[in-house]
DNA sequence: ATGTGATTTGTACTATCGTACAAAAGATCA
DNA sequence: TGATCTTTTGTACGATAGTACAAATCACAT
């Protein structure tokens, strides 16, 4: 013992299980569960293939660890916002004060790592997209409390539009959000430069603008029934 | 020539080629691309694995069909219905009819299969999401002049708010119309069985509902400034 | 210094991948 | 009917996938 570091949280703690699993994440974000291997994932950690296997024994156990690391501190997180939001006096403000403390946590970090929280909602976005299995059973057993909870608070803020129309909303809220994260280079070319997509503080504001006065819009029953005049119907 | 049916569009012609690609369009839009493999697609469309290189070369060469399939028809039916949405005169009226003509392509058939144009959108939701190469090149050079034509056309019903705020509410158009398209259980479950997440129709009204009240909101510079109260920043 | 448990490495196995290609089968027309 | 072109079949090849496992290495208390 001749003044070792005693080699924690001192100098360089490897930590490869966590190289794995930010790598993993990284790379399942952008390019999809399947088209990653554990090789892939072992090269960008700077790790061996076989230590993959001894850290998480499957592939499928490194994405359950990934959910497992995101999932508490988001929806923690979520709920401290959610009951902030709550106590918002004015209607209007506190609609926005909930949608805002439904976005925010998917867009920053959700623990300690920055830019995390981005990385890992995207993350979900794309195991949603190729409907993966591991990816459904633990978003349905963990995230449709959150979800609930705050269908709930936005429909007693908006006690007129029934529960239905909240449901499909806070649904085109989540479209959206997941959308942005996973290409945000669209938004920049379509403004033409205009707008930056990868600006996570820009895409905030806007979702939360657009989607207040989506929440807002009249139920779709009493929509005024005398200007029914779809113009859908082309000649095929 | 003794009285054969000449085999065209007589009794049946199996046309292996059209089963493969209805049978990939299914696969992949439901599991994403490196998900399904060549023999996956054979199998499910009743043909050889060697049949599948034989009509389109490459497993990116039959993606690119299903593509090329699809683009045109979508395209062409959008267009129409955006030419006929501009001609409504009432402001109001006619934001509900361009964002009409933009949803509804997506969700009904595009040519002459049933279903097909919800297929192909949410395949082309998978792809995006998994960062598909193929998708990316045909969309940015496909779908971009039409998006960008209604960002004009909505742009024109809403001269007040700035362009950059139509493309942000224009992406979040499209990701909530994927969205749907892709877990249209989630709508289902989270509504307790209220709303049928799988009924286009609904989805259609609802979308569209939300979507012109989005597009309407009041612009973000212009946000009443005095009420600047975000209530976002917790104690981590 | 040494023994012990945790970690990393290297390698190998089997399965499946996309694709190629020759042979069989089917269609078409003189 | 026989020749020719298109389509389907069957099989095979090299590459790569996920995972297992023994050996090597490391961390560290004694």
């Amino acid at each position: 013992m001749v003044r070792k570091p005693t080699s924690k949280e001192t100098a360089r703690k490897p930590n490869m299980r966590e190289a794995i699993l930010a790598a993993a994440e990284e790379l399942f974000a952008t390019n999809g569960f399947n088209a990653v291997s554990v090789r892939d994932i072992a090269q960008a950690a700077g790790a061996n293939p076989g230590s993959v296997t001894y850290h998480f024994k499957t592939k499928d156990g490194l994405l359950l660890e990934i959910y497992r690391r995101h999932c508490g501190p988001m929806n923690l997180r979520r709920s401290e916002l959610l009951a902030a939001a709550k106590r918002v006096r004015d209607l209007q403000d506190r609609l926005e004060a909930i949608v805002r403390a439904y976005v925010v946590p998917a867009f920053t970090s959700g623990s300690d790592l920055a830019g995390g929280g981005a990385r890992f909602t995207r993350l979900r976005a794309v195991m949603s997209a190729e409907g993966n299995e591991v990816a459904r059973k633990i978003i349905a057993q963990t995230f449709d409390d959150t979800s609930h909870a705050f269908i709930d608070a936005i429909h007693e803020s908006l006690p007129h539009i029934p529960r239905t129309d909240i449901v499909w909303r806070s649904h085109f809220l989540l479209g959206a959000l997941y959308y942005s994260l996973v290409t945000p280079d669209r938004v920049s070319r379509l403004s033409r430069g205009e707008a930056d997509g990868s600006d996570a503080a820009g895409a905030i504001e806007q979702l939360v603008q657009a989607t207040v006065a989506a929440f807002q819009a009249p139920a779709l029953d009493q929509a005024a029934p005398a200007r029914r005049r779809p113009a859908v119907t082309s000649k095929a």
